[in-house]
RNA sequence: GCCUCGGUGGCCUAGCUGGUUAGGGCAUCGCCUUGGUAAGGCGGAGGUCGCGGGUUCAAAUCCCGCCCGAGGCUCCA
């Protein structure tokens, strides 16, 4: 096997010292650099022929091209192994990979071998700079140490068409996406990944300005803060999506944030995706903080008695964190985060026929969560990737899915499966930057049963493995919550009044005294408004009622309540309603009873959770936060 | 990780072709104002100008190194 580390450096400097071994090449003892090249650092074992050198070079070929190279050293490193080749045949391989090279158009140059050397090099420090490389001839690409899954990401190949919703699937370069266009930029960040944008995304001002979440600079990048009325609207939206799910039918769990590395069923699952985790020393045992909820239920399930009858059976938990280290510039505000909060609900399913019913339910639930958050189906757009198989075998149900949704989808078709799972579909939210993320996804795993042992024991009594769907109906919170801040923006930039739903909206009804001598009037009012599960506070500030107001608008309120002599005379309220557009400013202006109020609000709200205010009722009593 | 831009009281920011006590706005504190639907007035306090080094008579300002952040590239289970 011949192994290489391969360098793409700005440039290295190499000077013979003395000889390690009698057959050392003849060389001079001066020093020579070469600048914009890869270095091939390179050992040669038993059993490698010049045919092995040939094809590693065909690989670096490949590599060349990639990275705009012209230029390579093959310098012999014996460090790699410790089977290595007797030295004449290893001299032979290498100039063999060195004339091989040259004979492809490549400039190569190769150090001198049996001597020690002293070297320096600059290595380029973009992503693809260094590799190793191991290469055999029975198994082509095999063996490598390098994450095979991340390898397969970069070799698959994908086709990209759009399906409407009769089922025709278009080439994208041939579909014409007027009447589409949010599609259209999804197709493009998708495929061509044009991104000009240059700016702080808007969202980011409004989580901070709205005291919602901020930056932690004390903890790692991409980890946060949430203020008390971010963690009160946090809340509320994981109670939401945690209610929906069990209504679907999904169990409840919640296992642990670590995991031990060596474990045998997580390493084989771990190991596709390396240095993507935050690693944990503890003593002397390494774990590592989960990215899923995959494990903790697949342990679950792998230790439970599961009969036929009691398929399809889902299992959730609410990760309250995932972590995923991404990579520093990744990272972006709430969009993309290195800890976030997923709710995750598998499903194991006996076989096709159970998870096409099953799949259906659960695209429906996934629609309806990012309804309750104010998400229409104008506000995302759906991607359906598939291996070219699965889709032969399966058209009808693709196409159900684009018919469900009712609009055209972005289709991506895989030639081969790479991944674990044969088909999945995500709601991808597209924002104010032309950027877009998943939301909402689901997936047809066909790898997992097996490899975490989870069985179920068939009509016969016969072990059988399942099939197993992830899906996250509302994906990460943070990240809803960042498509709904976006949404607000664009609503705002559009003449619209941005804000949050009423039932997310930290405070409902702010309660404002024309002057101080109604405050006892407008404490009595918030207080009765606060008696029937409605968030409700008052502005007992030394401010004009006219500032007040203005900040509470600021605030997004959705309802402004003004208590002075006229209400407490007539009894009748005058209720600010956000919801009405500014244009027409008076029409602002509603007249209703304390009655009708409540009702229209718990109206407005049914069905989703409530919390009670988790602040001051008093505006006086309150820290700013942010600002 | 690389590239680009940035870091000035809690927040936003002026100053940055080097030269008085670093200027303003918001917030905060005090006083006055008691108001009818998006900013009432006056005053006070609050600053290691990210950190370290260098150039200079003199550095927030110029140079070097580092730290941190954002965006882009890449990546996205």
């Amino acid at each position: 096997m011949v192994k290489i580390l391969q360098l793409h450096s700005d440039f290295i400097e190499f000077q013979p010292i003395e000889k390690e071994i009698p057959s050392a090449e003849k060389c001079e003892k001066k020093t020579r650099r070469l600048e914009d090249l890869v270095i091939l650092f390179t050992c040669v074992e038993e059993g490698d022929t010049p045919q092995t050198g040939r094809e590693a070079i065909n690989g670096v070929k490949e590599y060349l091209e990639k990275v705009k190279a012209h230029r390579i050293l093959v310098y012999p490193y014996a460090h790699l192994s410790n089977k290595l080749a007797r030295p004449s045949d290893a001299l032979k391989i290498l100039e063999e990979m060195r004339s091989y090279a040259e004979s492809l158009g490549i400039e190569a140059h190769r150090a001198p071998f049996g001597w020690c050397k002293k070297f320096i090099l600059s290595i380029k420090g973009h992503p693809l700079a260094e590799q190793f490389r191991s290469i055999t001839l029975e198994e082509k690409g095999g063996g490598e140490v390098i994450s095979k899954a991340l390898k397969a990401e970069e070799k698959v190949k994908s086709h990209w068409y759009v399906v409407e919703i009769d089922g025709r699937l278009i080439p994208v370069e041939e579909y014409d996406f007027s009447g589409h266009e949010n599609l259209k930029k999804f197709a493009d960040y998708e495929i061509s990944k044009i991104r000009i944008a240059q700016r702080t995304p808007p969202h980011v001002d409004l989580m901070r300005r709205l005291e919602l979440v901020d930056y932690e600079p004390a903890s790692d990048p991409g980890n946060f803060r949430w203020y008390p009325k971010g963690r009160l609207v946090k809340s509320l939206m994981e109670q939401f999506v945690t209610e929906k799910v069990i209504a679907y039918g999904g169990m409840e769990v919640e296992t642990p944030i670590m995991y031990d590395f060596e474990h045998p069923a997580l390493s084989n699952y771990l190991h596709r995706f390396p240095a993507r985790q935050y690693i944990l020393r503890s003593d002397d045992k390494d774990f590592f903080l989960r990215f899923s909820a995959c494990f903790g239920q697949f342990l679950i399930l792998h230790d439970a008695q599961i009969s036929y009858r009691q398929l399809p059976l889902r299992i959730y938990e609410l990760t309250r964190y995932s972590f995923r280290r991404e990579k520093s510039g990744e990272l972006s505000g709430l969009r993309r985060l290195r800890s976030f909060t997923m709710p995750d609900v598998h499903a194991i399913c006996a076989n096709m026929k159970q998870v096409k019913e099953e799949f259906m339910k659960r695209f429906q639930l996934s629609i309806d969560t990012l309804e309750g958050f104010g998400l229409s189906r104008n506000d995302y757009e759906l991607a359906i990737r598939f291996t070219k198989d699965f889709y032969e075998e399966n058209k009808d149900f693709v196409i159900s899915l684009v018919k469900k949704f009712g609009k055209p989808a972005l289709i991506e078709m895989w030639d081969e499966r790479f991944f674990y799972f044969v088909l999945k579909w995500e709601f991808n939210f597209v924002d104010n930057l032309d950027k877009a993320s998943a939301l909402s996804t689901d997936q047809i795993d066909i790898e997992n049963a097996k490899r975490y042992g989870i069985f179920y024991v068939d009509e016969n009594g016969e072990k059988k493995t399942p099939l197993i769907l992830h899906c996250s109906p509302s994906g990460a919170i943070e990240r809803d919550l960042y498509a709904m801040l976006e949404k607000a923006y664009r609503d705002q930039m559009e003449g619209r009044p941005p804000m949050l739903p009423l039932w997310l909206s930290p405070t409902q009804v702010r309660i404002v005294p024309v002057a101080d001598s109604f405050y006892a009037e407008a404490e009595k009012t918030a207080e009765r408004i606060a008696g029937c599960g409605v968030r409700v506070d008052w502005d007992d500030r030394p401010l004009t009622m006219q500032r007040k107001i203005r900040e509470a608008e600021m605030e997004w309120i959705p309802y402004i309540v003004v208590v002075g002599r006229k209400e407490v005379e007539s009894g009748i309220l005058s209720v600010r309603d956000r919801r009405i557009s500014g244009a027409e400013r008076s029409g602002k202006i509603r007249r209703m009873s304390l009655e009708e109020l409540i009702s229209e609000i718990k109206d407005l709200t049914k069905g989703k959770p409530f919390k009670p205010l988790s602040l001051p009722m008093r505006l006086s009593k309150r820290p700013r936060f942010y600002g």
